[in-house]
DNA sequence: GTGGTCTAGACCACC
DNA sequence: GTGGTCTAGACCACG
């Protein structure tokens, strides 16, 4: 899977980082237990520092996406946690897209349409 | 409309702000034309710098939710530009946000609901 | 002649006034030595303070456009020196706008249009 | 590139910075993707408040001029949006600035002359 | 090292 | 009274 990073934007690397793989694993293109590159191949691909590379894998660790081992690197977790709620500050950041959406005068329905184009793409296969 | 402020947040205070004034105007809290706290007052009633607030409502200003008046300070724009679309930043936090969740399990009709509870949270009344 | 305020404007009231009897006098709206309203008219009609538009009348006293003559109020100067050069500070303002023009890939062609078309705009019929 | 600040203006700091460095990009003396100076170099060049100096970057940031790079420091933008338009604000000052040269007797023709010459002054090169 | 945030307190122009 | 600007100095996250 390739990791872009833009240059110009306010989040930092090592976020975009995180939230490109959760959006790979989401949509298909990470399989559950699948290896991920190494801290070093993935920063030298990227061109940055492996520090910043780390620290993407740590979050991810202690968020439950994926697990580490001495051996084998860093790995896609094989089973999620599936409470099925979104996290308080997901809420907040919905809550904010939703009164922007709002006043710029999206209707409701353009709005779950693309929702649901998001939902789609790509599925979980897991266990 | 009362504002309030987590301190703990790594969401900046002015973002905060701005974040709940936009939703207070998309929710009907905040009629067009209303004026809003001076700087000084809302900066004293959160217990933080004028500054702060200021950069809130430039802010605001320079995203055109608000416009400031030396005479009658900071009111709600009059009316809106209705483009009906979502800024490139928005898209991007909602494939963020949709991808956890469908990772955690929620289901497509659950996301769905709790994005139309916030759609139908109070209504511009444009004039 | 119709003054109008744009409320939410940075540019200062009294600004908006001196900037629109110019653009008057300049386009043959306002006649040389034509009566210009009454400061009290003037405050009234806009809805503003007297000293607003006392401080218009003065900047453009100071600037030659008009004369004040206790007994028939304010008047459009009859004869203007024709020095046929911009002020340093218009030249600034020049500038600062044809770089952004220049950046935005407006080309002179079509900048130089725009000039002509204001520039046709009326025509001074002095002396 | 230097940078040189009127103290006495009515301009803000901040807008006199701005200002300049938009003029740099549009006459070629920055180029796009060059490296500005760092936030707290230009404020001791200048000797003005390095907040001074942070909120010109902002603005230029928010324009689209610049980015900024936790890494790097501030950069020119690579490639701009030509949208070939004025901002209404700009068409206002323009309007302003000709209804005075018109008042002061300049000719069209001497006007255009001069709008031709800071318009060739230096070329962007976009990559 | 970089830019980003925030404070406390000051002064200004506008109305 | 209002918002806007600026300072001096501090602390933070990022890389």
């Amino acid at each position: 899977m390739v990791i872009s990073i833009r240059d110009g934007s306010d989040i930092p690397i090592y976020q975009q980082i995180r939230n490109q793989i959760v959006l790979g694993i989401s949509d298909g293109r990470l399989q559950p237990g699948e290896q991920l590159p190494t801290v070093r191949a993935l920063a030298e691909e990227i061109g940055i520092n492996t520090m910043t590379v780390s620290k993407a894998y740590q979050i991810l660790k202690s968020e439950g996406y994926i697990i580490t081992d001495r051996r084998s690197g860093a790995r896609v977790q094989s089973s999620f946690r599936r409470q099925g709620e979104m996290t308080a500050e997901n809420k907040e950041l919905l809550r904010k897209i939703i009164s922007e959406a709002k006043i710029s005068g999206m209707s409701w329905e353009v709005f779950r349409e693309e929702c649901e184009r998001y939902y789609s793409e790509g599925n979980i296969v897991d266990e």
